[in-house]
DNA sequence: CATTGCAAAAGTGTATACACTTTAAACATG
DNA sequence: CATGTTTAAAGTGTATACACTTTTGCAATG
């Protein structure tokens, strides 16, 4: 009996809550919410049974919600060995880079065409959001907020399929941030953010497409500096 | 025990002695592939016993695989109904279409800065079998050969999160094309592409990036002409 | 003849059982 | 003391059992 970072998942509702809305979606939730703040580490293990206990329910249960895990990426699958909590290799971790960075260009340049004023103003409260945090120093609010900005654009184009797109590769981004970065630059990415806003403001796309590409660059040099890929070892005892 | 009715659901094209390897992968490229070659129509009935009966496995595994197709939108889930193959209406078609038109316009442009005259040569020979297949008048081939080109294109940059969303958009559109493509433009979407081939050897990236918008609006099109979608009948996988 | 109500059948959702694999621990050996 | 070997414990993979839900078929009723 070893892992007591597992404990670090909160308790599911109390039971007889038993919400039936989905067992398995809200483990899915919990789950990526304990890894996206950092409270499980990349290469832990997640034993089925430990946490089917928890959540009060059977292993079956247990498993889709693993499963949906891993095509999320943020979990990986080990025939026979059992699920991980992912560790993304650098290279990983450029590449869903370079995608975001094909999506969010086209993206931005449909965005000018089509974005109103109400959007504007929309995206603006949300940014005033982001600094908010920034300046309480509020850690998991700020990195929501920080990712959440890319969703919330795509959701102007009224696109379900882009914005559940955008979603995944922010949480996918959210679990390399962690890994990778070191030097937490929230404030620049605020700031570059603000910039971005108001070159679709101005309606000048090739302005807020450079832009981006030095927004996501900067978040991808720290990759390159501090490329210290924790180990996938479950045995982190001190 | 005799497993002589399960050619009803062909093995996957490589599948054929990758037994031991996933079962449940195994299901999910089967009926994927019924799905595209269209002997199984949007709103058909997926019985899991049947299924299970049909590959040897338990509803256990069956489910797996009816859950990872839930996910890659080719099948759709009811809660305590059942699975059915998906029906992707008109909106959501359009949708995965805007999405395919931002990542790709953007992979063109990234990819005309690296092509390589391999890369040229090997995206030549494909579409020597597009032609081909559209000559031969090999439905099943040609509509692979069709939009695997994509896939082709995606692989140049050698980014496999690219190529996996690429992979999953383009099996989204073959359903969605299926099911609303009535007059079968083969020959046409095989001269874009030669098109487009030529302005990617030419290095024009806005030329490629305007004939794949045509290319792309002239399947979307045919959804605006031809927006019946197929009652949700009781065929079952049989 | 159409419609409503009800009971049986079919089917899904989840827990549990069990076989098989991996991991660890204890032990023996050089 | 380090290393290899055997054995038990833990854990995963799949089948099955059973409760609950939906669908279906049929008969009673107006």
């Amino acid at each position: 009996m070893s892992r007591a970072d597992v404990d670090l998942i909160p308790n599911a509702p109390d039971a007889g809550d038993a919400s039936d809305a989905s067992r398995t979606a809200h483990i899915v939730a919990a789950v990526t919410q304990a890894i996206v703040e950092h409270r499980l580490v990349p290469g832990a293990k997640l034993v089925e049974q430990k946490i089917g206990d928890r959540f009060g329910v059977s292993r079956t249960v247990v498993r889709q919600a693993l499963f949906r895990l891993s095509e999320l990426k943020l979990v990986r699958l080990e025939p026979a060995r059992g699920a991980f909590v992912a560790a993304p290799s650098v290279q990983e971790a450029r590449e869903v880079f370079a995608v975001r960075r094909m999506v969010e260009s086209q993206m931005l340049r449909e965005l000018i065409e089509r974005v109103r004023p109400a959007d504007i103003k929309a995206l603006k409260a949300h940014l005033k959001a982001e600094r908010d945090a920034v300046h309480r120093i509020d850690v998991p609010t700020r990195t929501k907020l920080l990712f959440d900005f890319h969703v919330r654009l795509a959701e102007v184009l009224g696109n379900q399929v882009l914005v559940t797109l955008m979603q995944e590769l922010v949480s996918r981004c959210s679990l390399i941030t962690l890994m990778y970065q070191s030097a937490d630059n929230a404030q620049a990415s605020n700031e570059e953010h603000v910039a971005l806003l108001q070159a679709i403001e101005a309606r000048d796309a090739e302005a807020a497409v450079q832009i981006l590409h030095t927004h996501l660059a900067a978040v991808e040099l720290e990759l390159t500096e501090h490329p210290r890929v924790p180990r996938a070892d479950t045995t982190t005892l001190a």
